[in-house]
RNA sequence: GGCCCCAUCGUCUAAUGGUUAGGACAUCACUCUUUCAAGGUGAAGAUACGGGUUCGACUCCCGUUGGGGCUACCA
């Protein structure tokens, strides 16, 4: 059975990469019918915050993953790795080294004024076994190395095929620091092998640390399992998208009003595609079309359009009642006061109003501003409506009146009575049209006129008219 | 600098070596219409460049250029 992973690092919200990262692993494993956990890679205890976790494990819940184990804190394995650690050693597969940072940030810094590559050299390695025990004793810090043998190593991406690297371009690298917290490469092998991960998909800015894995991996008397990378997320200036580029985190998206289909939905266009032209897919479809060998090998430009626009898709295409949920949940979400009592109190007239203004809202924010307008009475009316309202204050009183002798009260009757009056008076029927709109919703813009009177009701209608007609007589 | 990855419309993408290089977003025009959208129709828009291989190359190979990533006691 195939098992894949998520294992963020618990410094920040979820960005956009890493959403789609996770979506990816959690699609292979639903595809598959295998398993995906999900592993808190806390061993950075400067940078891991609590705050980071709640907002990450929160973040994948909006997003629909569901992990089938974990989560797993890789800052209470510290034994786990320590025991591997020192095998490494006895084995001298790995090595103490005492070498201070600023001695190595000298060599670096000096190795790059002049232009030539620097790594590790290796000066702790020949430290002999009395030294080591005399510093040891002397509670000198150390590190701990890994011993990177001479050679190469090849292996097969499952996206980018077969890639190869030379042992003279890696480093002996630091597996455990020296107040004995282990780093991201040893941890990450350590766990990826003994929880039985099949397949590691990832970003492509792993491809380089994937040799060093694979050198543990055999070193441990581990198999490597099979490694996908990811293409990138760019932001519009093609660098890697971070918080610079604005919202890169998908709560910004969330409170701006997306939902969180249409974000998964474009996110999984992000580097993959079907083959076919569909675009509007749910997660079902996903899951049943999801192969990383369809996966992209070119990074993607992250077009915020193209999300609102999907976002638009979901929010007219919808069913009402999902549609009803989000704006509730959202509603909820953004602690906006006072709007869930109403929508309680007639929720068939909120399904109403979602239906008539759901063709022109692009995000729910849009959504709720607009349901606001048809929820309560106080609405504001906009400078631009307040023109069409005082030119046609004659016809707003002559339509309240008919109107409120009207009995058939849907869409065809109302506009066959505004009709008949503007030919009675030999007027085109705009001149009744406008101000009508603008008076009953306070917009110079919006839904069908008669469509919105219908869905209003004859009370509001003529209370909406007389608030109105009242702002004139005084 | 070194190592690695990548290269189709502005953007996301499709195309067993043989297609008028397809679709989507955005743009523009027309249409529908009481407004604004949506919808419908259409337009414009790409194989980075240079060499090979081949009857035939977006597709395979090499080089150039360009872009990106990594280069920590971050992940």
């Amino acid at each position: 059975m195939i098992k894949t992973r998520i294992a963020p690092s618990p410094t920040g919200a979820i960005h956009i990469g890493l959403a789609r990262t996770a979506l990816y692993n959690f699609f292979y494993s639903r595809n598959k019918k295998g398993k995906f956990l999900l592993r808190i890679e806390d061993t950075d205890r400067e940078r891991s915050t609590e705050a980071s976790l709640n907002s990450i494990i929160e973040g994948f819940k909006w997003l629909g993953i569901e992990w089938d184990e974990g989560p797993f804190f890789q800052s209470q394995r510290f034994g786990i790795y320590k025991r591997f650690a020192d095998k490494l050693i006895e084995e001298n597969k790995a090595y103490r080294c005492f070498c201070s940072t600023d001695r190595l940030r000298n060599e670096r810094e000096q190795a790059s004024k002049e232009g030539r590559a620097w790594k590790y050299d290796r000066l702790c390695l020949n430290l002999t076994d009395d030294e080591i025990e005399r510093k040891l004793k002397a509670g000198d810090p150390y590190v701990i190395r890994f011993f990177i043998p001479n050679g190469e190593s090849v292996y097969n991406d499952l996206i980018h095929g077969e890639i190869r690297k030379k042992h003279s371009d890696i480093e002996d690298f630091v597996i455990m620091r020296s107040d004995e917290s282990f780093t991201y490469n040893f941890s990450v092998v350590v766990d990826d092998a003994l929880m039985g991960i099949t397949h590691v998909i990832r970003g492509v800015e792993h491809i380089n640390n994937t040799f060093k894995q694979i050198l543990l991996y055999k070193a441990l008397g581990f198999n490597p399992p099979l490694f996908a990378h990811l293409p990138l997320i760019l932001g519009p200036d093609k660098k890697k998208l971070s918080k610079r580029h604005g919202a890169s985190s998908i709560d910004e998206y969330r409170q701006d009003g997306i939902i969180s289909k249409a974000l998964v939905n474009y996110l999984t266009l992000l580097g993959w595609s079907p083959g076919d032209n569909r675009e509007i897919m749910d997660l079902a479809d996903i899951i049943a079309l999801f192969d990383v060998k369809r996966v992209k090998k070119s990074n993607a430009v992250f077009d915020k359009d193209k999300l609102l626009w999907m976002n638009s898709m979901y929010i007219k295409e919808m069913d009402i009642e999902a549609l009803s949920d989000e704006v509730l949940s959202f509603i909820k979400h953004q602690g906006i006061n006072g709007m869930l009592s109403v929508i309680d109190k007639d929720r068939d007239y909120f399904y109403r109003v979602l239906e008539l203004i759901r063709d022109r809202a692009t995000t729910l924010v849009d959504l709720i501003e607009t349901a606001r307008i048809y929820l309560f009475e106080d609405y504001d009316i906009e400078k631009k409506a307040m023109k069409y309202i005082k030119t046609g204050i004659e016809h707003l009183k002559l339509i309240k009146q008919r109107y409120e002798a009207l009995e058939v009260w849907d869409k065809s009757h109302l506009e066959e009575e505004l009709r008949a009056l503007s030919e009675e008076r030999g007027e085109k029927a705009g001149l009744f049209i406008h101000p009508v709109r603008a008076a009953l919703t306070g917009r110079k813009v919006g839904p069908p006129l008669f469509d919105i009177i219908e869905v209003l009701g004859k009370i509001r209608t003529i209370k909406r008219l007389d608030r109105v007609i009242n702002m004139y007589i005084i």
